[in-house]
DNA sequence: TCCAATGTTCGAGTATCGTCGAACCATCGA
DNA sequence: TCGATGGTTCGACGATACTCGAACATTGGA
C-alpha cells in the first residue's frame, strides 16, 4: 500500500461497484442516516455535502458519505469549496436491478 | 416487556415484516453467512438448521438464524427434534419487490 | 494576505456485532 | 429411563461501527 497520506481534497476513492461485495453494499444501505442521504440524492439529483443535515455532526456526515462512496454507491466531485455528491444510479441498477427501488419504495414502518 | 424467559423450544418470535425497519432487513442480509443461508433456502425450499454448515459453530449458526427470523425473513417450525426453516419469500417480495432477486442474482465479486 | 466557509481526518468513547465453548432444553429411540 | 441428537441460551471476547469535538486542508472572497 502507499504510505502517502490521504489528504483532504484529493481525488476520493471510488471503486468499481462490481468489485464490491454484496454484503458491503447492503451494509452501506443498512443505516438510517445513509438511507436518508440516498433518498435525498434520488430526490435532488446532485447535492453538496452540507445540504445533508440529518441531526449528526459534520464529521459524522462526512463519515457516512465516505461509506456510501467506498461502497460504490455515490460519486463525488469538487465544485468550488463544496463537494457535490450524486448517486451512481445507473451502475447500481445495472448490477442490482430493483434493489434501490425496493429499498427506497419501502412502505414498511420507519 | 415480559419477564418470562424465552426458553428453548418455545414458539419463536416471528414479527410481521411490515413492522421491521428497512435498515434491519438490510442489515440482516449484510452478512456472508446469513446470505449463504438465504441462498440455500432459495435452493432447497425448507431445511433443518443443521444442514447449514458454513464453517461456523452451531451457536453462531443459531444466532444467524435468529437474526434472519427476527428480521422477518424466515419462518421456523418444529419437526421432531429438528427445526425446519424456510424463507418468507412471498412476503418479502410483496414488501420489497426485486430485493431478493437483486441480492441473490448479484454477479459481483464475492 | 487574511479570513470565512466547506469538508476531511484524527483520536477517543460507546455501542453493537460476530464468534465461540459450555451448559442447557426438548424430542426421539433403544 | 437413559442416552443420543438437534438447537438454543448464556457469558465472554475481540473486532467493527457510529458518534463527536478538535484540528487541519482547500477554496474563494474581502
Amino acid at each position: 500500500m502507499s504510505n502517502k497520506r490521504y489528504t483532504c481534497h484529493m481525488e476520493p476513492h471510488e471503486p468499481d461497484l462490481a468489485d464490491i461485495p454484496v454484503t458491503t453494499v447492503l451494509a452501506a444501505l443498512a443505516d438510517d442516516v445513509r438511507l436518508q442521504i440516498v433518498r435525498a440524492l434520488v430526490e435532488d439529483g446532485e447535492a453538496a455535502c452540507g445540504t445533508f443535515d440529518f441531526g449528526v455532526s459534520k464529521a459524522t456526515r462526512s463519515h457516512h458519505l465516505k461509506v456510501l462512496r467506498e461502497a460504490g454507491l455515490t460519486r463525488t466531485r469538487a465544485a468550488g469549496t463544496s463537494r457535490l455528491v450524486r448517486l451512481r444510479r445507473d451502475e447500481v441498477d445495472r448490477l442490482y436491478p430493483g434493489l434501490l427501488d425496493a429499498v427506497l419504495g419501502a412502505r414498511s414502518s420507519a
